[in-house]
Formats: structure tokens, C-alpha cells, sequence
DNA sequence: TCCATTCATAACATAATTGTTATATAACAA
DNA sequence: TTGTTATATAACAATTATGTTATGAATGGA
């Protein structure tokens, strides 16, 4: 289970972002993630440690080393409040279509 | 221009996703926003502004109200992002697909 | 003009975030 | 066993976030 704050507050961090990156090329230990950031490991393993939280990557215990990879299904319920928040907006266009049109147009002008 | 860090460091707040949820039906003024809240009209001030700064909502003015509407492309800008991280995921389980399959099996167990 | 309404901003308190260093634990290798 | 490697955690400092109350500025209406 994914829950909003967490999965958005994690993804705004970009030394974060940049991990999920990493790991859409595929698992890696956490030295191995610290390695191209400028920061101590045990800063890398509290942001690693925000991202399980949050759902967003699974980890393995192989001897030592704690292989990290993405939770593939978490993306796609971050997306589903993304879509969702989109098609209402779409609905309301549909309707709102031409005032919100003209609304564009008359941007900063006083119109009472 | 909508920059990641802001724009999902803004959606990780219920109080702001709520806020979004509403423009997303139609353009609303700040008292109108704050209304279901039970938080303070300055505090309400201080979540738009924040949205405002990501880039994710838009504000006209109208005498002494400011109505406030989503930024249409904004949501958009974010899924690129989140779009891109899903291929090279996706590229990434094509390429590794018995191996991960495998590795989801194998959940937890020390394979050294 | 005078008052009410809408909204913003300043000053402040508290809590959360993010980094650091120091240290603990567990596994591996000699 | 002893040292090394991989990682986690605790204690701490600095910064940022989020709410509050108090107040200011602009508009609109009597």
C-alpha cells in the first residue's frame, strides 16, 4: 500500500529522483547508490530508507549488501491520482470550455 | 516552467492535493478554498501560494477577490517524469525479466 | 466618508528534514 | 580470531515547513 504523502514527499527530493533512476537501470547496493553523490553512505541510507517507506523500491538481504530495486506498482498508483486529477480537470474544460479560453486571453486584467 | 522538486514537494500535502481536487471542478477564491478547512485563511494563503510557486495553479484578479484555477499543463509536466522513469523500468524487466521474476520468488532469502 | 470583506504578509513557535560524525552489527576473508 | 567491508543507527546542528495571531492594503457598498 502506497500512501500520497509519502510517495510525493520522497519523489521531490532530486538526490532521490536521481536513485529511482538508477534503479530503473536495475537493482544496486547502497554503496553502489552512494557512490555518484556527493554525501556520507549514511545519508544515502536514510534517503534509501524515505523510499521504502514510501513504497517506491523493495530490498534484499544477500550477505552484507542490501540489493535495492524499484516496487514496480508504485508508480502506477501514483499515477492513478495524477489521472484522476487530470480527467476531472478535463471534464471541467469539456464543460468550461470557452470561458476558460477567454479567461486565458484576459489574464491579470480586471474584468469586475 | 515547472520544476520537480517543488511541483511533487507541493502534491505531497493532503491539505494542497485537496485544494487541487476542488480547482479541479472549477475556479474557486481563496475564502471558498478555505472554507472545508479547518485551518486559518493565512495558512490556506500560504498552501496556494505554495502550489502557485510550483507552477501547479494559476490566479486572476477580481476586484477584491483572486480566483484561483489549475495550471492545465502543469500536471502533464510531472508525468513526463514519472513517464520516463516507467520505460526505462519497463525496458529494464524486458531485459530481465527471468531474473526478476525469479528474484520475486526468492524474496528475502540470502542467495550468495 | 466609513465600515466590512477579501486577501497578503510579518513575527513567531514548533516540528520535520537533511546532512554530519561516531559507532554498532553482521558477514566475509585471512 | 582478527581485520575488513557493507550497512544501520544515534546524537547533533542547521534549515525548511507549517501552523498560529496580529495587522495592513485594496476594493466595494452604505
Amino acid at each position: 500500500m502506497l500512501d500520497l504523502d509519502s510517495a510525493f514527499s520522497a519523489l521531490a527530493d532530486p538526490t532521490r529522483r536521481a536513485i529511482l533512476a538508477r534503479l530503473a537501470l536495475g537493482e544496486a547496493t547502497v554503496m553502489e547508490l552512494a557512490e555518484p553523490f556527493e554525501m556520507t553512505q549514511p545519508a544515502v541510507s536514510r534517503h534509501l530508507k524515505v523510499l521504502e517507506g514510501a513504497g517506491l523500491i523493495l530490498r534484499r538481504v544477500e550477505g552484507t549488501k542490501r540489493p535495492c530495486r524499484l516496487a514496480p506498482q508504485a508508480i502506477t498508483e501514483i499515477d492513478r491520482w495524477l489521472d484522476w486529477l487530470r480527467e476531472a480537470m478535463a471534464r471541467n474544460y469539456d464543460r468550461l470550455d470557452g470561458v476558460l479560453a477567454e479567461m486565458e486571453n484576459e489574464e491579470g486584467k480586471d474584468r469586475s
